[in-house]
DNA sequence: CGATGGATTGAACACTCTCAATACTGGTGG
DNA sequence: CCACCAGTATTGAGAGTGTTCAATCCATCG
């Protein structure tokens, strides 16, 4: 189960679904079975904080539960005993996490900034999801949207340079936080993080950085806060394969 | 006669298919409509037979079927306009393609080798997964299957050197084929197959080999066939993180 | 039996990584 | 309030590795 479905941009399914705001569902005896699972679902969830750097759950930990990021950034890492890390992705508020179903957790969780979440056993979601034809029919949803993200990874890590990843990862960072052209972009991850997230070593990450500031498509105010400037250049380096350059001038 | 032809055949059949022409679904009788829909999806398959380097489809096609791939190899590529090409994954005899859901197709298909499959229009497959739970249960483990594989992937471009990738590509090939120690190993792809897979250059592919036959852990009866001698070194070689190294001597 | 395209090897180069040094920053304690 | 400290950010220089360019070999095919 377990990886990151982080690409849940799906908000709407999963609010819904966790804060049990369903429609009511007309079949025979569906809703009653519904509400108590939902009524469930609630009592054992449970709400947890967590401090930069805290860990939430590790690599081949039993994946019992699905959570659901509040607030602040967690990463997904996967390491080999020699101490390479390799951040499969970042989860970021109102994404969801350990949907994928997998007995033992394929990666690491741990908290990037304070981090709030809520965990839901993952046995009462999986009961929901099969009492009801509807959720059943939207969680899935999650996956192919996972693996496309996967496999455009796979696209830059084999083939872009060190700009190209940068550029990449944050296109996908304003796009998935709803960046408006010129805003400030928060990167709660520390440089190391990108590094490990695009296959890059430290230094290069900041040389990346430091192209992409004299072209004049990024500015700095801070270490953990961009400008981009020129969204169009940057989606024009992050080629999007063919939905490549789509390009729209503030 | 190749892609067009193929493409127009591909056509009329999802055509006729989605005219309606299917039984309605009845929850009552199950059973009925399953035969039915299996009926119905036997009659709009066709078996089609592709040459070395022909295309099965594109990038962005509309992905209106399902294919099974009875002989031959599948590379599935993504490629940036700029020449870059990235190959996903391949697809082995046996082995389903298109399953993902998604409204065209986010890579391109071509034959490695001789290829034979077959097509099944993927409103067939959607009625007859709806209809029958057992299928149900058992179509969507794919997902999650080929999206650990992805982050696995994600791990070996963004963490291993030339060596390591090789070996995680000829392991993992290996293991696909249930190949025993010391039996050969078909390698239908070329050189620069392997390279775009791996996110290597062809030489670099070349010298990867060259190490490993030096080392005894392969040795290289022809281009396209290798013995892999010493698997556990391979194993070694392809961290598969947690699980590492479980390595059974022969 | 040339020819074409893949396989293979060699050498030079470019780029990224590694190593090392310096500058910040927030937090702690005097 | 300031000095200090630890961790992170940033920049520089050199080394190593993969890429690029180029040449050769080999096999399949017309």
């Amino acid at each position: 189960m377990p990886i990151s479905l982080s690409a849940a941009r799906n908000e709407s399914t999963s609010d819904r679904f966790t804060r049990g705001r369903l429609a009511p569902i007309r079949t025979a005896d569906a809703p009653v079975t519904l509400n108590g699972h939902l009524r469930t679902l609630h009592r054992f969830s449970s709400r947890r904080h967590f401090r930069p750097n805290e860990t939430i759950f590790g690599e081949g930990d039993p994946a019992d539960c699905v959570y659901k990021v509040i607030s602040g950034t967690v990463r997904l890492c996967r390491s080999s005993p020699d101490g390479r890390r390799h951040i499969i992705d970042f989860v970021l508020a109102g994404d969801l996490m350990g949907l994928l179903e997998c007995p033992d957790q394929p990666a690491a969780a741990d908290a990037v900034s304070d981090v709030t979440l809520i965990s839901y056993p993952r046995a009462c979601i999986d009961r929901l999801v099969e009492s009801n034809p509807e959720i059943r029919a939207r969680v899935p949803r999650h996956l192919p949207a996972s693996l496309l993200q996967a496999q455009h990874r796979l696209f830059v890590l084999g083939c872009h340079s060190p700009k190209e990843r940068l550029a990449s990862f944050l296109v996908r960072l304003a796009d998935r936080t709803d960046l408006t052209q010129g805003e400030r972009l928060d990167l709660p991850m520390g440089r190391q993080d990108i590094a490990d997230h695009l296959g890059l070593a430290v230094e290069t990450v900041y040389r990346a950085i430091a192209v992409l500031k004299n072209s004049g498509a990024i500015s700095a105010p801070g270490a953990h806060e961009l400008i981009l400037s020129d969204m169009c250049a940057l989606r024009v380096l992050a080629i999007e394969s063919r939905e490549a350059a789509r390009c729209i001038p503030s």
